[in-house]
DNA sequence: GATGATAGTCAATGGTGCTTGACCAATTAA
DNA sequence: TTAATTGGTCAAGCACCATTGACTATCATC
């Protein structure tokens, strides 16, 4: 019986600590997203490499490939297919920056931006399915927490 | 100019998205926990794989390997060398199932479940530092939404 | 202008997480 | 009791994501 308690102590923890509903939560939400994206015909299957190089391709100049590979905490080589794989698709353009000469720029054409636009679309149609049953008000309430805890969490690493 | 302002506009939609922020968030503070684990001497590295089959170990009988990679979305064969690792590290035992001699259940020991409180309980050194900076009425507030949106999520499969 | 650092590419390689296919043993149903 | 299903294992292989190492071209410094 000893062993079953002990089990139980740690769920209570579990569901005591906001990282671990957080992380859980997140991990759901992620998961049906992607599902969401990947079911719609036309676009390519979305990876999560893609997910995750995303978000460093917001600057509108363009970022370079080391850059990435820095901010990602990978080598440029390991970035480098994915690029690859986004330019084949359309998604970014590749060109030489006009500051270095060895260096290139890696920048969201029309159509990448079209991609994001889709997928976030994706998520805010989840969105309304949550809302529906977690309360609008509540909705709201959790979401201007979250963009807070957002920016606390940027700000610890 | 008009590329630009695509670009704002999908980083404000972003930003609206209850998932997408959740997501991110979710994100950073996976990488933290794993990190505040991983840096701890006397445990083998932990890895996603690892984390994500633990949750579906909690119940106290045991679980099938067949029933492990149906809540995976895994077949079996890809469960069997996590299994085999934890039950190396001694994490989990894999026992024979009394109701039917086929069938094999794999549980946790209880130096298993002390590495899931040791885990958690780094997860909630974390939550520690944010809620210093969110706010302890915040930080509560958040975690009680968080709840109630992990039981919405869970149903909304 | 020689030197050392930096941006990027090419090539080879490795680990991990998964798959399919073939199989055995126990269970369930006909 | 035979046939079909189910739980699990063994083996081979594949895709993906990352690595290290070697190289070229440009830049920065002295």
């Amino acid at each position: 019986m000893k062993r079953k308690d002990a089990l139980e102590d740690v769920k209570k923890l579990q569901a005591s600590s906001l990282g671990y509903v957080l992380i859980r939560c997140g991990q759901l939400f992620n998961e049906l997203g992607m599902r969401a994206v990947n079911s719609e015909a036309g676009w390519p299957m979305m990876r999560e490499v893609h997910a995750r190089l995303l978000p460093y391709l917001e600057n509108p100049e363009g970022v370079r490939i080391t850059e990435l590979a820095r901010s990602l905490g990978v080598t440029k080589q390991a970035v480098q297919p994915v690029i690859a794989e986004l330019a084949e698709f359309g998604a970014v353009r590749v060109e030489p920056d006009p500051d270095d000469a060895r260096a290139r720029r890696v920048l969201l054409t029309e159509k990448g931006i079209a991609a994001m636009r889709h997928g976030t679309t994706k998520l805010v149609e989840i969105d309304r399915r949550v809302a529906r049953r977690l309360g609008t008000d509540e909705t709201r309430e959790l979401h201007g927490l979250m963009t807070r805890l957002f920016e606390v969490l940027k700000a610890l690493d």
